[in-house]
DNA sequence: TTGTAAGCGTTATCAT
DNA sequence: ATGATAACGCTTACAA
């Protein structure tokens, strides 16, 4: 193959390797303006001759010709890349937000680059001068763990850098945010436990710092106000660390059954801690749902596949993702139009009740 | 801030909004060609008065300037960017590749672009053209499922682009790889599992035409020889399904009960087909482990989370990640030392056992 | 020690 | 309908 001779140069030879549009327009016999045209389909290029773009697509395919993407956003001055910033590439719940910006970016003109920032500001300072290095035209971030501030985001806004946050609103007005109703899923969640007739509901509320556990627990109050719920102070505990995990709930458990006030459901601030605070259940003998019923938050994948599969709000991170990415081209569209009149874009989706096997009538 | 003043041009403006080399240039008083030797840290410009380097890098600062990446890569013929190629990011096993992958790439030059096909080859060639415009330097591909064949890489070999593919040995000679030792894995697993003394196993195998299935069955095969536990072919039944799946395990482990053959541990294929297998279990009214133990593979991050624990085979994931990124460099290293007389390379990991609650003594 | 100028591959503008 | 040319921002011989 063609391609596979002109690699025979060694060293930087790697870029080279791939043919350039003069080389196509020597081979071919048209001029590298024609063919810049047809690649493109450009509207200048309307009336050039079907049988002509026909012959310069045969020759780039023969040929193997793939426009230097290099070449062309130095020229036209857009990069086709959009920061997609995340707290753990590996948190299930990331996992699925990535999902759906995936799959809407794939039909956009854009191509993700992906920040897994570890949990780390450093990391994430790091990150930075590559970004703007690679000149992103937008960030889409998953802010709903502590450690991916929206603070952190300012950077981009001040430069003008459209920012959509997944998963958590934004105190700046210049960021844009997608995320779930909170105080609605709560409220679906704890009415759930009282249509099934529990009086008696324990709280596992999420850390202090996360803005979703005041949110969930606003839904909360409301609700036990509207239906004369007691809330007894015993059955209430937080989760310690700044961050979920199945330990933490674990240790909440435990907290609870210590305590010794009667319960017969829990409410977890999220599926992870659910997970956990399942454990915490089964390990001391009590029977879910049987026993005691469980219901979670968030709706991750493992939920589903759990022992028992776990009854919880559902908050389609795949549709949060795909909002993520419609925030930023209409953000982007808005830029372009009419550049500063921009008013910042905030979207919720609705939760959804998703009734599996970890909670029963009492 | 200057680089907000000059923002002001609308339209294209997003990219322009930064400052070039010749700006920074006439702001500083200095020359493009000092500013770069100086930016770039180049042996050129060693000698070059530890004063200016401080004035120019301030000057930098001030002015927000980042070197445009396209402009860079252009002159270079260097990218920076290599592909990490996987079946679907929101897999466990996957993202915690990717976890890996991440972690390395972080400390190198290079930028990873995520591609997730999410099982689907229309995307993955789709995706081809993008990443070759990109000039991606190296590809990185998670090769453990059926749908990303290492068939399909291929045509990176064919255009000199380094490949390693992990999670799967590669047929082909030019596909570098790293996987677990999937024989030794299964082995550790039913010798855990002999140890305890159970004596009657059955096994849930995995897909037939995923590779390593025949490898861990060839585990087990020559375990059993050496210990002459006989193998009941009415104990042991295989996924359908072309990719492994909770339901997969729980439709597998329904067969085995209602061929009415007793046993009291099950090997799965992986940890999703263990879940599955555990649930199935638990509606038939089976304790798990006290009736039977099952045993998984992968040791994916809900195993340990699991209700119960699983015990299971770990493969490190984030380590076939690093490890996939060593290959990277190491390949390309030796593509620019001596062109053609490249060998490729082929590593295994060791699986390890984690003993958690799924397993007990008969 | 620092500056000048050419060129990387593409596309937009202007000619033909 | 097609072609010549300049420019995008950076690096690197080469010149001063």
């Amino acid at each position: 193959m063609y391609t596979q001779t002109r690699t025979e140069i060694i060293g930087k030879a790697t870029l080279r390797a791939m043919i350039t549009i003069r080389e196509l327009a020597k081979a071919s016999g048209f001029s590298p303006t024609t063919i810049s045209l047809v690649m493109n389909k450009s509207p200048a290029g309307q009336h050039i001759p079907a049988k002509t773009k026909e012959s310069i697509r045969n020759w780039a395919r023969k040929l193997g010709y793939y426009p230097n993407q290099f070449a062309r956003s130095l020229r036209s001055s857009r990069s086709g890349s959009i920061a997609v910033i995340v707290p753990d590439v590996s948190d299930p719940y990331c996992a699925q937000v990535l999902l759906g910006v995936d799959k809407a970016l794939y039909r956009s003109a854009y191509l993700p680059l992906l920040v897994d920032i570890q949990n780390s500001r450093a990391r994430f300072r790091k990150y930075i001068s590559t970004l703007f290095e690679r000149r992103i035209e937008g960030v889409i971030a998953v802010a709903n763990s502590l450690q991916l501030q929206t603070e952190m985001l300012d950077i981009f806004a001040n430069n003008r850098i459209p920012v959509a946050a997944i998963g958590r609103e934004s105190s700046d007005a210049r960021i844009n945010s997608v995320s779930v109703d909170n105080e609605a899923g709560a409220r679906l969640a704890i009415s759930h436990l009282f249509e099934l007739g529990h009086r008696r509901i324990a709280f596992i509320r999420g850390p202090k710092a996360v803005i979703d556990s005041a949110h969930r627990w606003l839904g909360i109050v409301e609700f036990a106000k509207e239906v004369s719920l007691p809330l007894d102070s015993a059955l209430i505990t937080q989760l310690k660390d700044t961050a979920s995990s199945s330990e933490g709930g674990f240790e909440a458990m435990m907290r609870l059954l210590r305590g010794g006030t009667p319960f017969s459901a829990v409410m977890a601030f999220d599926d992870m801690t659910a997970f956990g605070a399942i454990q915490a259940l089964t390990q001391a003998g009590l029977k879910v749902p049987e026993q005691c019923s469980v219901v979670g938050f968030d709706d991750i994948a493992a939920a589903a596949h759990f022992n028992p599969p776990l009854t919880t709000i559902g908050q389609s991170m795949e549709e949060l993702g795909k909002i993520g990415v419609s925030i930023f081209l209409q953000a982007r569209e808005a830029q372009h139009g009419r550049g500063p009149g921009v008013r910042p874009i905030h979207r919720m989706v609705e939760p959804v009740l998703a009734v599996r096997a970890s909670t029963a009538r009492v």
